[in-house]
DNA sequence: GCTAGGCAGGAACCCCTCCTCCCCT
């Protein structure tokens, strides 16, 4: 499973919707065969063209002036998808949240879109724990995997991804190791491109 | 539009429907 590249990344927006919410941060890391590749990163602020609601830049620490002049989605969408180039994309919930943003950004916008895989962390946790009533939430992850960083800023795109990049990197040696086999479930979204 | 939207997964029940909880910002 490792054997394909995968770039791992977080949003943060300005709300849950992905229909009435906004990108306002993309990070993202790069792995090739199980390792995160340090050098390798992307990050962008993004204007989402309208104010940032006071609670979100409280639990994000992105405020207006961050955005300012930074691209709209159209073109970070676009940066992204070229920097992210064949590989798979990886996103703690992405499959209900942040797949679901950058499909909007291209439907909001019109842009021709190309399919591009994805896996999400949520997926590898449930592998790896299975066991009923057993949370799958970041932090519940980050905990159970004794993972932390006095750098790396919660609800920070960059902060996040940095932590969610170890935790993949854990929680795909944990399985490789395993005798018995096993599946990562796989589903397709969008990014521009034709 | 504003602290909220919507899905996944389980239960009950027979194949969909309903319910509850999770998880992201």
């Amino acid at each position: 499973m490792t054997d394909r590249e995968w770039v791992v990344f977080d949003l943060e927006t300005t709300g849950l919707s992905s229909e009435w919410d906004h990108i306002i941060q993309i990070a993202a890391v790069r792995m090739r065969a199980g390792r995160v590749c340090g050098s390798e990163s992307f990050f962008s602020y993004v204007d989402p063209g309208r104010s940032i609601p006071s609670w979100i830049t409280q639990y994000t620490g992105v405020g207006d002036r961050d955005v300012r002049g930074a691209p709209r989605v159209d073109r970070m969408l676009a940066d992204f998808s070229a920097w992210v180039g064949t590989s798979t994309l990886v996103a703690h919930n992405g499959h209900r949240f942040d797949m679901r943003f950058l499909q909007a950004g291209c439907v909001r916008h019109g842009l021709a879109t190309r399919p591009v895989t994805y896996h999400d962390s949520m997926w590898l946790s449930r592998l790896l724990w299975p066991q009923p009533r057993l949370r799958h939430g970041l932090d519940a992850v980050l905990e159970r995997l004794r993972l932390t960083s006095a750098t790396a800023r919660r609800h920070d795109a960059r902060g996040d991804v940095e932590l969610l990049g170890r935790a993949v990197e854990s929680m795909a040696e944990q399985l490789s190791r395993r005798s018995e086999p096993w599946e990562l479930r796989s589903a397709e979204g969008v990014l521009p491109g034709s």
